[in-house]
DNA sequence: GTTGCTGCAAACAATTTGCAGTGTG
DNA sequence: CACACTGCAAATTGTTTGCAGCAAC
């Protein structure tokens, strides 16, 4: 996924709706996407209100963060506790989540048998489905092996 | 399920914790299994503060509710933006739900094929799964009806 | 210029915690 | 009778919002 385009995309999507194009949001999508693929709003505003150079406020944080949801380049994809880890989705295909409880690690992973079968029950059901997370809590293999060592 | 039988495993549960069987936390636990199956917290404190008998305090809602996670009788199946909604899943056996984003429906469905899938996934990612919630966001039957009345 | 955006601080919501008093084992 | 539990109010944390000044179109 190229940023340049992206942000292309963004700025179309933002006059569509009446928005405007501003420094401080595209300043954000670089941001997010030199950040790394998953994050937290907090270690966001700490990462991007500390730059001395074009840091943007935490208000504008969440505020772009929110316009970057529904633009599709952000989603919520984990859910623990309190917290919410979001990913920079933009140009990834759809995948599902293992969540290591004891690293934090999170590992991707897609199943294409998973997603029929839950097309298949929406079919049953009756349900037309818009979005769906799979979330596997567990312990990751390192996290395994470090606790054999420990016996 | 049975509710005695419950509360009585809960009351070993909290004894072998050191913890104290008192009247506020069995009476929580009646009132969370007469609430139904899935609640907000902000739901329950309403429905168990007012109770002019027997009633507790937000506080104490807050920290059952978190006992009662652990003793295994609640989960946080859905997260939805900054809301959770708990599951009184006591005895129930293990689901998945499809959530309507409009009528805020939940339904619950549960495919064993899926749940292989997860497990061999897990295997061929040398991960120990622990647990795991998928949550379907879409429209339910009765919500698309209604919008094609409104043609 | 008009209107939307930003930063700030205040407001809010959800949850946690310290403490003094009460109940349980 | 020690120590955990409860209620209360205050503290935290995460997020939203009102407003005055600034920037985009």
């Amino acid at each position: 996924m190229d940023i340049q385009e992206l942000k292309r995309n963004f700025e179309q999507f933002l006059k569509q709706r009446g928005y405007k194009v501003t420094k401080s949001r595209l300043n954000l999508v670089d941001k997010i996407a030199s950040y790394g693929s998953h994050f937290e709003i907090e270690q966001l505003v700490h990462y991007v209100v500390g730059s001395s150079k074009d840091g943007v406020s935490r208000s504008t944080v969440y505020r772009t963060v929110k316009l970057l949801q529904e633009f599709g380049a952000i989603r919520e994809v984990i859910k623990l506790g309190n917290r919410t880890i979001y990913e920079f989705s933009a140009g990834k295909p759809h995948h599902e989540h293992l969540v290591c409880v004891e690293c934090g690690k999170i590992i991707e992973f897609y199943k294409d048998e998973i997603e029929e079968l839950q097309d298949k029950v929406c079919q049953e059901m009756d349900f037309t489905p818009l979005h769906h997370r799979l979330e596997i809590f567990g312990i990751c293999s390192e996290c395994k092996s470090s606790h054999e060592n420990r016996r």
